[in-house]
DNA sequence: GCTTGACTTAGACTTAACTCTAAATGCTAT
DNA sequence: ATAGCATTTAGAGTTAAGTCTAAGTCAAGC
């Protein structure tokens, strides 16, 4: 039950050159290598990388990662830090996902705009649809032109 | 109604560097300046920054977002390469919101894990709530272990 | 009239996170 | 047994997006 660098590449949506850079990097501690100087990931080594994705994709930096890691391999003494953690990291993810909300809004807007604008063949859609300045108002802010 | 280069950091969340340097880069064509040869930035620029946060946001490069001000500066013939970029960014949008809400399962998960942990001072959790082996497997697959 | 603080410029530096190069090693199929 | 391919290493290079430095200008307050 072991993968080669290239298939744990596959596995985890990252390269060969980024999985080294984390061994380097201390973010993949006890990467097995066999007899021929390969290394071998485990099953736990992928959902590890997964859970680095996880972390990542909230925004946590590498080093940030690290200092979990850290935690864990210290055991039971630091479970409130990791507790912490998380939950910062939950309040974090919240705001950002509040953020992107907001954007499918405005990114909606603009695609209505542009759409009725295709049509026409021109910006001038407020003429025709004076109601999509009250949704403007609200999307923008009340000041606010459209680029 | 105009800003100096400090004021227009402040209601952007920008700094002046950050400022100057998508001037420098073409993303803030036209900023005025006044006769002491300083920065004026106007509502139209402020709002123009909003929209660079929110494509940015949505993880759109310096680059791309100085492409659609190409063809905000082009007029009228650029309007469905416009469309067709706003609706691209909205299934990225979409795709990145997806991914966000699997990260806040996890991290729900980690966070009720530690929780129990913090009560009985170490990680063997599963054994007094053998339920949450049920859910550990639903949000990280069959064989994630839990780091 | 002098200091203070915000601004100006060109250009150098920083940071995070990769990404690649070169030279060598070692399975695998013909 | 040799060609082809994935792997190894150390270390160099790249990229995006800022961030800062130095030397100078200017308006406002004391």
């Amino acid at each position: 039950m072991g993968y080669t660098i290239g298939q744990a590449a596959k596995k985890s949506g990252l390269s060969p050159y980024t999985l080294r850079f984390y061994e380097k990097e201390g973010l993949l501690p006890n990467i097995r290598k066999n007899s021929a100087g390969l290394r071998v990931f485990s099953q736990d080594d992928i959902s590890w990388l997964q859970m680095i994705e996880c972390l990542k994709g909230t925004g946590m930096s590498l080093k940030n990662i690290k200092q979990y890691l850290a935690w864990l391999n210290a055991g039971n003494t630091t479970i409130n830090q990791r507790l912490q953690m998380f939950q910062e990291q939950k309040e974090k993810l919240k705001v950002q996902m509040q953020l992107l909300d907001k954007y499918m809004e405005k990114i909606n807007f603009k695609i209505k705009l542009y759409t009725l604008a295709a049509q026409k063949g021109d910006m001038d859609v407020y003429k025709s649809h004076p109601e999509l300045e009250q949704e403007r108002e609200r999307v923008f802010g009340v000041d606010n032109p459209v680029r």
